[in-house]
DNA sequence: TGCGTAAACGAACGGTCGTGCTATTCTTCG
DNA sequence: CGAAGAATAGCACGACCGTTCGTTTACGCA
């Protein structure tokens, strides 16, 4: 890896972490720059633009959410454990995160503004939902799930655990928000099991 | 009502509109003032700072959820019909909104961002979470739901439905939205019955 | 070691930002 | 109708924005 590539990827590494908290319109190039020891026009030079820097954040990030969340929990044993895998490396990736999860923050900073960012966003959100609902169905195929169970419902109703323990950790703090969340996870997998 | 609580007004109007696709911070009074056709000083007078804009236009936005999803569902009998009446208003409030639901957006905006703002949201959200709560609770008393309902899961459960639906709507637009909240939230009255 | 190129820099551009002032216009009420 | 006061406009400010340009430094390879 050479030079160039080597501080952008420092680059994209501290954006992606200050979009967690400023959001990716407000990340600015003379901060980042002030933040990482150099120059506004230098920094720039790396991306072309502010819109690409933001696509670009998303993408590092996407990438580093399958390395650490996907490719981990694939390695458990298919079936139910493996849904179990992929829940328990989100809550794991997002505490993690010491500023929420950029994709849960991206969401709703995107969904109105069209552009490639939210493109990216988009897809890699319908992926995500896909990883699920694919693991899910190795919980069917394995018999640990009911064969009827609809498991696209099943996808989305284990990220809606996901964006209500994000709000219940971050903005309202509540004591109880894991267990309140863990106890949601457990009731959606008793529904689904045979 | 006077003038100036009549353009005030106004404004409030337009910003928590706006703020919907731009954010709280990505509110501009020079950009308001000349949409709304009036000098940016003009305006500016109204409030004394951007911050004091933006936590009024929550409490704007609050004003006009109490208005059109709290009271109006309070109105249906007690018990389930409430609850169900609850979910219904904040669905046709969210679809009334041109730009999605402004708290919605604000939760991940300003979850690491301290300040009055942030206060206020959180505020508002444990309300709603709370009268959530209590409207379950009379579901309980009136002997539809289970008397060993955890009316607080309940709640969060049921707010959960709403987040994803913004995904899902907003962001995704899948077109079975609609169908696998209401899905979700049929679900989630089974478990709750007596 | 020296050369070619990639990477970073410094300065400047036109704009827009939020926020003060002061002056002017409009409302309201005696 | 006319005066007091509220509401709005005009203008200026310093700061920062994304972006461009020409120059200088640093690296990688012959």
């Amino acid at each position: 890896m050479g030079k160039g590539e080597q501080t952008r990827e420092a680059v994209l590494e501290f954006a992606s972490a200050r979009a967690c908290t400023v959001g990716l319109e407000g990340l600015s190039i003379g901060e980042l720059a002030r933040e990482l020891g150099m120059s506004k026009s230098g920094l720039f030079a790396h991306f072309q633009s502010k819109a690409a820097l933001q696509v670009q954040v998303l993408g590092h990030a996407s990438d580093r959410f399958v390395e650490e969340v996907i490719r981990p929990a694939l390695r458990a044993p298919r079936g139910e454990a493996r849904v179990r895998a992929l829940f328990e490396m989100w809550v794991a990736w997002f505490h993690r995160q010491q500023h929420g999860c950029i994709f849960v923050a991206a969401i709703t900073e995107l969904d109105d503004r069209p552009g490639e960012a939210r493109d990216a966003l988009a897809s890699q959100q319908r992926d995500w939902l896909d990883v699920i609902e694919t693991v899910a169905r190795t919980a069917v195929t394995s018999g640990e799930f009911r064969a009827d169970l609809d498991t696209r419902q099943f996808a989305l109703d284990m990220y809606s655990i996901a964006l209500m323990l994000h709000l219940t950790v971050r903005l309202l703090a509540l004591p109880d928000a894991m267990p309140r969340a863990n106890a949601a996870f457990e009731n959606l997998l008793k529904g689904a099991r045979a």
